[in-house]
RNA sequence: GGGCUGUUAGCUCAAUAGGUAGAGCAACGGACUCUUAAUCCGUGGGUUGCAGGUUCGAGUCCUGUACAGCCCA
């Protein structure tokens, strides 16, 4: 490792010198972005990473690069005497340093601060990656996530994109009146939704409890308590598998609203997604695994029924029993995974049928109370609820409806998910006898909605893997090597 | 979980048929006051992911393994 050995010989000779490598803080900065709007002439400070540098004899131009944007630096000898050896000398890309001076424009038009001081603020001990390529390697950029958000613009712009996005749909929600709340992480019952959940112990209380798969029921709760309009946007974790499109770990918004329903639901999904894509200037319309997308308000709407008989060309007396379903997978060559019942079997027709053929931003609407554990019936229609799933890109975006208020008939749902279970069904929306009890002391029609906030990210910012979107996603780690590091000093 | 592909200098990538492992950038030394992938001259840099095997000889072929990517479930 040459090239570090030779930063270290400069960190010790810089100490030798008794100037520090890691120097005092200087507050009177501003970003990179904010400087760039000065004018010719303006003094201006700031610190950030040297990404490049260009000497030619006397004159030095350097890049100068925060996660705001870039400036072109200019040292000068005439201007900076001795110090402009010490730059020669010391500073190399990767430093980080604060710089002091007086912007103007090169002669080929180049926005550049005129450094008149600048202090080491941080030397930096390790090559950068390759300027120009950057870092290809899928491994480095999500291990070190450091370098690829120096290194790469697109990068940086994603994630800076995904705090606008985050903020917009916060600020949003706030001026609906909505009241955030943090729920538990950490529950007995891991219920809300279904999919194998993480285990942990407890070890004063010696229980086990599970890192939270939805914050469902703990909200609807909350509704009860008087929170008319909540919602929270954290972390769920998920105990499957890591693909494109999941990270065992992910963020999800969830809201609910009294007095409301599904209806008012879609009104609220379309607002939140618009509200994103305001973030990123592309008038609405992206491009994703080859797909065009246009967000245009209303989303289309179709029912679970209606989108069969559309995409797939089945009516429902086709679809309506368990022998029917299994039939049909059986006739397209289709592998049934979970247990053999009539709600995996439609959810499975449904997943390979219908779902890739929703690329504009789609409502299914009215979904079948067997798959649908949580959801109000229809009052006409009592085996179909008031339910929505949204769709984009082929992907499931949002899962809202009118919430089951009737705690009879919860738990009645509740015994037929546990009978399930007990027949070996592995994901199954668990038995939660106290949000049962709350359900008693009366929850008022409300509408209640999910959004998958890292998948919307996704979309948004056209980013096939959801690991482009997460800044440290999961990845399994790294068992040997453990990179050399340097020996602490004390 | 299954299949395919990848892993070579700090970074990005080469290496034809199994025959001394190369280039650009970065680094180091030198020239250079308007460059922006600066340019020019010169120098150093490798346990080819790891562990075995075949062979006179392995980056290359075989087996195993680790990690990653893609596809499938």
């Amino acid at each position: 490792m040459e090239e570090r050995e030779v930063r270290i010989g400069k960190l010790e000779q810089l100490k030798a010198m008794g100037i520090d490598p890691y120097g005092k803080v200087l507050r009177n900065i501003e970003p990179i972005a904010k400087i760039r709007q000065a004018a010719d002439g303006d003094t201006c400070s700031t610190m950030a990473r040297v990404t490049n540098i260009r000497q030619h004899g006397k004159l030095t131009f350097a890049d100068l690069k925060d996660f705001t944007g870039k400036l072109q630096l200019s040292f000068r000898k005439d201007a900076l005497g001795d110090k402009y050896d010490f730059l020669k000398k010391f500073i190399d890309v990767g430093d980080v340093i604060y710089v002091t001076g007086s912007m103007y424009h090169t002669g080929r038009g180049e926005l550049t601060l005129d450094v008149m001081d600048f202090v080491l603020q941080s030397k930096c001990l390790r090559p950068l990656p390759e300027k120009w390529h950057g870092v290809r390697d899928p491994e480095v950029r999500y291990r070190q996530r450091y370098l690829d958000l120096i290194i790469d613009d697109d990068s940086k712009e994603r994630f800076r994109k995904r705090s606008a996005m985050i903020k917009a749909i916060r600020e949003l929600l706030w001026d609906k009146g909505f009241v955030e709340v943090e729920t538990p992480i950490l529950q007995p019952i891991p219920s809300g939704a279904s999919a194998r959940p993480f285990v942990t112990h407890h070890n004063a209380l010696d229980i086990d409890l599970y890192l939270r798969i939805a914050p469902e029921l703990y909200l609807k709760r909350l509704v009860v308590g008087g929170i008319h309009r909540v919602f929270e946007l954290g972390k769920n974790f998920r105990n499957e598998g890591i693909d494109q499109n999941h990270n065992p770990e992910f963020t999800m918004l969830e809201l609910y609203q009294t007095p409301g329903d599904y209806e008012d639901m879609m009104q609220v999904a379309e607002d939140i997604i618009m509200a994103a894509a305001s973030v990123c200037d592309n008038n609405g319309s992206i491009n994703f695994k080859g797909m065009d997308v246009h967000f245009e308000r209303p989303f289309e709407r179709i029912t679970f029924k209606d989108a069969f008989r559309k995409y797939a060309n089945l009516e429902w007396d086709d679809i309506n029993t368990l022998e029917k379903t299994t039939a049909i997978i059986k006739d397209k060559g289709l592998e049934m995974t979970k247990t053999s019942t009539w709600a995996n079997a439609i959810q499975k027709l449904f997943d390979e049928l219908v779902q890739p053929n929703l690329i504009n931003p789609t409502f299914v609407i009215d979904y079948p109370v067997a798959i649908s554990p949580l959801a109000k019936r229809k009052t006409d229609e009592p085996d179909f609820v008031y339910r929505f799933e949204l769709f984009v890109a082929g992907m499931e975006m949002g899962n809202a409806f009118s919430e089951l208020q009737d705690p009879f008939d919860q738990k009645s749902r509740f015994e037929e998910q546990m009978k399930l279970k007990e027949s070996g069904e592995e994901e199954v929306i668990l038995m939660d006898e106290d949000f049962v009890t709350a359900l008693e002391y009366g929850l008022p029609p409300t509408g209640g909605l999910g959004i998958g906030i890292d998948r919307l990210i996704m979309l948004l910012t056209e980013s096939e893997n959801i690991k482009d979107v997460i800044l440290f996603p999961t990845l399994r780690p790294k068992v040997e090597e453990a990179t050399e590091t340097i020996e602490s000093t004390n």
